[in-house]
DNA sequence: GTCTATACGATGATAGAC
DNA sequence: GTCTATCATCGTATAGAC
C-alpha cells in the first residue's frame, strides 16, 4: 500500500493539534473577558488540559495572547489583501473592501471583539508612544498598519479622482472602522436592537448592504 | 454672623470629597484596562489613600464600577435629555442629537472607553439574557436602554414622515454609536490618524463636522 | 475616615515525574 | 506532551485601633 504524507495541507482530515484549539479557546474566552479577565486556568480546563500544558505550548500567557490577536488580524490581512487584486474603479474596490471585511468580522464572532480590544485597551500591550524606552512593534501591530494604510491609500485615491468628497481622511477611517467592527462586537445590545442573531446569514447580509449604502453616501462626491 | 449651610451645590468652593475623587480617577483607570485590569490597591495608591479606605465609601469593587458606569451613562442621559425640549424638524433634532452625544464624549475623554465596555464586555455584568435566574437590570443599564430608545423613536418619526430613508433601524442605532463612541475611546490609534490629539478643541469640532454630514447623507431620502 | 494587619482564594509560572 | 506539586504574588475583603 502507498503511504500518503499526513502533511499535504489537507484540512479535512488532519484532527486539530492541542495549539490549535487551545488557541481557538483562548480566542473566544479573550473576546469576552478581556486579557485579565481570563486566567490560564480557566483556558485549561476549557480544552479540557491541564494548566501546565498550556505553558508547554506557549511560553507565557503574554505570547498567547499576542498569538491569539495576531491570528485575528492575519485572516483580516489575508482577506482585504486578496482585494487589492481588483484593479476596477475606486468605488468598486471600496465595495469589495467593505464586503471582505464585514464577511471577516461574520465568519470569526470573536474577532470583531479582539479587534477593538487592540485598538481600545492599554492592557497587556501599552500604546507604542507611551511603551518605556520605546519598544519594537508587535506583529499584529504592522498588520493593522497595513491594512489602514491600503484603505488610507484607497480614500486618498478616490478623492484626487474627484469621486470621493474632500472628508478628513483621519476621521473617515475612524468613521468605517466604527462602522464595521463595533456591530459584529456588540453581541448582546446588538442582538436586542435588530431582533435577531447578529451572525444568522440574513442579518450578515443585510448588514453588508446597509454599511455599503452608508459610506458610499457618506462618501461620494 | 449668619451661618451659611455649605450644601447649596455651589461647586466652586467645595473641595472634592474623597468619594468623588475615587469614582474620578477608578473611571480614568476603569476606562484604560477595564474591569479585572484594575485593582483596588492600584486605585486606592492612584487617590493616595489606604486601600481599605475605598471599602469604607463602596462596599465592594462592583459596587464601584456600577456607580462609575452610572455616572458615565448619567451625563450623556442628561446631555440628551435637554435635547427633547428642542421641537423642530426631525432634522434638526437628529442634529441637535448628534451634537450632545458629541460633547459629551468629548467633555469626558474615559467616558466613550467605558461605555464601549458596558456594551462588550460580559465582564463583570453578563447580559441580561444569559444571566442566571434573571437578574434585574442594573442602574446603568436602564440609563443606556431609555436613551437608545429615544433615538429609536426619532429615527422611526423621520422614516414616517418619509423625511429618511427607510434603513434597518436596527442597524442604523448599531452604525450611529459605533461612528460616534470609537472614536472617542480609540486613543491611540485615533490619534495617529487624525495627526493631533482626540480631545483638542478643533478636533473635537471636525469630528462633529464629519459626522453629521456623514449621518445626514446616509439616513436622509 | 483613614489606617495597619490579616485572611484566603486565585493568579502566572516553574520543576520534575511519567 | 501531559501531568502533579509547589512557589511567590496579587486579588478582594474584613477586623479593629486611632
Amino acid at each position: 500500500m502507498t503511504e500518503y504524507p499526513d502533511n499535504l495541507d489537507s484540512p479535512v482530515l488532519e484532527p486539530p493539534s492541542s495549539r490549535e484549539k487551545i488557541l481557538e479557546v483562548a480566542e473566544a474566552l479573550f473576546a469576552a473577558n478581556g486579557y485579565s479577565g481570563v486566567g490560564m486556568r480557566q483556558i485549561a480546563s476549557a480544552v479540557e488540559l491541564g494548566k501546565s500544558s498550556l505553558f508547554h505550548h506557549f511560553p507565557s500567557k503574554l505570547d498567547l495572547y499576542g498569538e491569539v490577536l495576531d491570528r485575528v488580524l492575519e485572516r483580516l490581512e489575508v482577506a482585504l489583501g486578496e482585494d487589492d487584486e481588483v484593479r476596477g474603479r475606486v468605488t468598486e474596490r471600496l465595495e469589495h473592501w467593505i464586503e471582505s471585511a464585514v464577511a471577516t468580522m461574520a465568519e470569526d464572532p470573536p474577532a470583531a471583539r479582539l479587534l477593538l480590544r487592540s485598538l481600545v485597551d492599554e492592557e497587556p500591550f501599552p500604546p507604542l508612544e507611551l511603551a518605556p524606552a520605546g519598544r519594537e512593534a508587535l506583529p499584529f501591530e504592522r498588520r493593522l498598519d497595513r491594512v489602514i494604510n491600503r484603505f488610507r491609500a484607497l480614500l486618498e485615491e478616490g478623492i484626487s479622482e474627484g469621486v470621493f468628497r474632500t472628508v478628513s481622511i483621519g476621521d473617515a477611517i475612524q468613521t468605517v472602522i466604527g462602522v464595521i467592527v463595533f456591530h459584529f462586537a456588540s453581541g448582546d445590545l446588538g442582538e436586542t436592537l435588530i431582533g435577531e442573531e447578529i451572525f444568522s446569514g440574513v442579518a450578515v447580509e443585510r448588514r453588508r448592504r446597509e454599511v455599503s449604502e452608508f459610506i458610499r453616501r457618506g462618501l461620494m462626491a
